[in-house]
DNA sequence: CCTTGACCTAAAGTTAGGTTTAGAAATTAC
DNA sequence: GTAATTTCTAAACCTAACTTTAGGTCAAGG
């Protein structure tokens, strides 16, 4: 019977390559609303395979899970995402990966000219200004590269 | 006397603008040694006003602290480093700056054919197989993406 | 001499992104 | 109708890179 209940958690896994555990974390950050079967497990619609997928690829371009929950906020509520709909959210991770490439551009061109010339040690040198502030996801203070003294 | 007994900690900590618990947690970490005076304070040599601006710019570039401190002993242990010793090191910033810089440029690339064709959610999407793989150091799986997401 | 501020150590807390564990209930397989 | 799988929840644990706290010690100034 039921000829389509939804995937179980564990298909889903198999299918998206991703944890069992992984995929409850992401429903406890919003990012994913399974529904529940009679006897209280979590049922996903095929297209939420591509909801993970979309999930994974973001973090692989350094968005964390609020930001792709923004993202992802992005796509009709009402009904399954087509092909365009994903499209258009993605310019935003385009953009977003366009500048960390800027950045890590500029930081390597300065690299050369900077160490060893002996600015390393000032506090206007180039390297010191990612203006961009590319917050490295850790937590901590680092308020040095996300919050430059100033500029 | 003692025309020249070191940086406290405290002066350190303003020349750079690491918070003084940071510095003291990279000394834990073997990136930084400091001598003791007569009391059992910690005190600096101007050089190492460089070491801790290095550090600082290395982490900008993604490089975790084990990563630095294996940069960092390049360096010469019986002399202050001279402009050439940081130009020698840096050039190892540079290939992995290079690396990452690359990564990320090829994910874009296969961004804009891969989300919205509808390949999205096959495993064998090209996003999907980041092949730089740099061995999750991480704890948890992130088998799937080839590096810690980093900045 | 005494006070204030900088410094000391060790241990616990923090954030992100999950995993592991434990005990119980639901499903599936035979 | 069981036995074996899965799944459930809640809570504890994990790493990296630090910070905060607690309880004391050192150093400098008046």
């Amino acid at each position: 019977m039921a000829v389509s209940e939804g995937l179980a958690i564990g298909a889903l896994a198999q299918r998206t390559g991703l944890a069992v555990s992984a995929i409850r974390y992401y429903e406890a950050q919003g990012l994913i609303a399974p529904w529940r079967n009679a006897g209280g497990q979590r049922r996903y619609q095929r297209a939420d395979i591509r909801r993970l997928s979309f999930i994974m690829i973001a973090q692989q371009f350094g968005l964390t899970l609020p930001e792709i929950r923004e993202v992802l906020s992005g796509l009709p509520g009402n009904r399954t995402p087509t092909p365009k709909d994903w499209q258009k959210i993605s310019i935003g991770l385009r953009s977003h990966l366009d500048q960390r490439i800027d950045t890590l551009t500029r930081l390597r061109d300065n690299l050369d000219g900077c160490i060893g010339c002996g600015c390393l040690s000032l506090p206007k040198c180039a390297l010191y200004n990612p203006d961009d502030r590319a917050k490295s996801h850790g937590s901590g203070p680092r308020y040095l590269m996300g919050d430059a003294p100033e500029a």
